[in-house]
RNA sequence: UGCCUCGUGGUGUAAUGGUAGCACAAGAGAUUCUGGAUCUCUUUGUCUAGGUUCGAGUCCUAGCGAGGCAGCCA
């Protein structure tokens, strides 16, 4: 799927609209994370939203931690964020980077400039209730006793907290605005709070910190934001933001909220608390296992920057509450691989075949074809002799109708080889058929003059003598349900079959492979280098199978 | 309960008062040295009831339904 020049979306009409009405010299937009986990593919989405619009309107994006919590942020997190972020607009909008990052936390000594002000105005007092207490007043439209406190008092309490002379939780700043509005988020809200914790930056230099509302909007205002697009869920806040911006009387041009529904995906869970769970009590392998749909998981994955960004523009951005179907994910995939994926043979389970009239010893080079799609793509030479390896499922001792693999008695087409015929299974002790003795039909090569012989069934292949092994990890969705987080625990719907570990037998041509390109196993599905493989062993992650419409009607019967 | 927001096929979206379209999914067929890809076709939709208008998915009113918020989290 090409990413079109301008996606259109209610957000991006404003924007234009904005631009028409020349109400902004530059578009500057942000990307706020709160720096205190991964991020995942509903921040992609997000990231292609700010940082295409930009891109679009020739704007710039800021990156921005959102770090006012010490108790919850690390620098670790800081680091991925700018990984996963750096990677997902590379060579797209890195130049629309608005130097970054930026950190709420070097904005804190004007945030509490601006509270003095605020303060000095009589539209803030320090408050001494405790939280329990100004959760009751605040749900009975109640006024603190300490709401009508003279400005004096309030500059030397809030200096006094900032000394650190109250401990945690003692005292706030809040905002005097209407302790009966029926928005709750303007019944005097919290502007400051008491924390005597080390910051990942600052370190111990503050004890108050402020609240979201607080350093958010004043954050885009030093900035000069200008659109500053959040989620759903900060709708209520949008009327304490323009209070803010109002009250301490900032001059124009001033930033605008605008809020969009948040992604939701079938087959998976998006909250932060619950990806935290999986890594925590390791039900996965980190966040950067590829089951997950951090940054980093699909990334490891296989899954590209463009295929996300492509997705980004498949789902469009509306303030509907929607729940995307991951076939689209999935879809999105594959339209980009099927075109650029090299195409190797490689036998996931592989069995064997021996080829009783093909000479012993005898190697030929046979040519095949690197990707159909892409005519540039050129060619490479497969080995082939007489011991090969095929798939375990391309061959049935009693199949079903409509089975076109091989079979006793049957015929199939070796891909870029020869038509072969099972004549005999070897079996052990046991019964397990250990072996297909199969003759060759020399006349049938591919490419030859006489290859013109119709068989229903191709399949692909590795010659045993030039195989090389590989570890295939294949994955699955994480989940068995489409809707995991409908109910009940989330974990107890994890799919069991998500990751299934195979030693697979691979082509030659395989044995230079690049961990940046996307390969694709004839009938098998796309694959990735992981970046756990060494020299002497690779190790392959399926990144999304082929469709399989077979699979579908053997469900069937 | 209060406040805010949102309702277009199964799913995700478009249509800015003028032919309800696209994609995914599903189904049928063609084609194929990948049961892939490609091509053709098919099924399915404006939450309900009023109103304004020559004309309403779009504007108005009421209802119904869904989601969000009500942390000294973000």
């Amino acid at each position: 799927m090409t990413e079109p020049e301008r996606p259109s979306d209610f957000i991006r009409d404003v924007v234009a609209e904005d631009i028409r009405a020349a109400k902004y010299e530059k578009i500057v937009t942000r990307f706020p994370p709160e720096p205190n986990g991964y991020l995942h593919i509903g921040h992609a989405k997000s990231i292609c939203l700010n940082f295409g619009i930009a891109r679009e309107f020739v704007g710039i994006c800021n990156i921005r931690m959102d770090d006012t919590n010490p108790a919850k942020e690390e620098a670790e997190y800081v680091e991925s964020i700018m990984t996963d972020v750096r990677w997902l607009i590379e060579g797209w909008a890195d130049n629309h980077l608005g130097g970054a990052p930026f950190y709420a936390s070097d904005y804190f000594d004007k945030f509490y400039e601006y509270a003095v002000d605020l303060i000095r105005q009589g539209k803030a007092y320090v408050c001494d209730m405790t939280p329990e207490e100004t959760d009751a007043y605040r749900r009975l439209g109640k006024a603190s006793g300490f709401r009508d406190r003279s400005v004096e008092e309030n500059l030397d309490l809030f200096a006094r907290m900032k000394a650190g002379e109250f401990p945690d939780g003692a005292r706030t700043l809040r905002a005097k605005i209407d302790v009966n509005a029926a928005n709750v988020w303007l019944r005097d809200p919290v502007l400051y709070r008491i924390r005597h914790a080390s910051h990942h930056r600052t370190g111990d230099k503050w004890c108050i910190y402020p609240m979201y509302d607080w350093a958010h909007t004043l954050s885009d205002y030093i900035e000069g934001i200008t659109h500053s697009i959040c989620t759903l869920e900060f709708e209520v806040h949008r009327s304490l933001y323009d209070w803010i911006l109002d009250a301490l009387e900032l001059p124009e041009p001033r930033p605008h909220q605008y809020e969009f529904a948040r992604l939701n995906l079938t087959y998976s869970v998006m909250s932060k608390r619950k990806l935290v769970q999986l890594v925590n009590e390791k039900l996965v392998n980190g966040w950067d296992d590829p089951r997950m749909l951090t940054i980093s998981g699909l990334r490891r994955r296989g899954v590209t920057a463009s295929v996300l960004r492509a997705f980004a523009y498949n789902i469009g951005i509306t303030k509907y509450p929607s729940m995307t179907d991951m076939a689209l994910l999935e879809h999105t995939m594959r339209d980009e691989f099927n075109r650029t994926a090299t195409r190797r043979l490689a036998v996931l389970r592989p069995i064997k075949v021996v080829l009783t009239n093909y000479p012993e010893g005898k190697t030929e080079q046979l040519e095949a074809i690197n990707n159909p799609e892409d005519a540039n793509a050129g060619t490479r030479k497969i080995p082939f002799g007489r011991e090969l390896y095929i798939e375990r499922n391309d061959f049935m001792e009693t199949p079903p109708p409509k089975y076109f693999r091989l079979k006793p008695g049957g015929e199939v087409r070796l891909k870029y080889a020869y038509i072969i015929k099972c004549d005999e299974v070897v079996k052990d002790g046991a019964g397990n058929v250990i072996e297909r003795r199969c003759t060759v039909d020399l006349d049938s090569k591919s490419g030859g003059p006489t290859a013109g012989r119709k068989v229903k069934g191709t399949i692909h292949w590795v010659s045993a003598a030039d195989a090389i092994d590989a570890e295939v990890r294949l994955y699955d969705r994480l989940f068995s349900v489409p809707e995991p987080d409908s109910g009940g625990d989330f974990k107890s719907f994890i799919n069991s079959g998500s990751l299934e570990v195979v030693n697979a037998k691979c082509e030659l041509a395989l044995a230079g492979a690049r961990p940046e390109e996307r390969y694709q196993f004839e009938r098998l599905g796309y694959f990735a280098l992981d970046p756990d493989s060494t020299g002497e062993k690779q190790i392959w992650n399926r990144t999304i199978t082929l469709r399989d419409t077979w699979a579908k009607e053997a469900k069937k019967s």
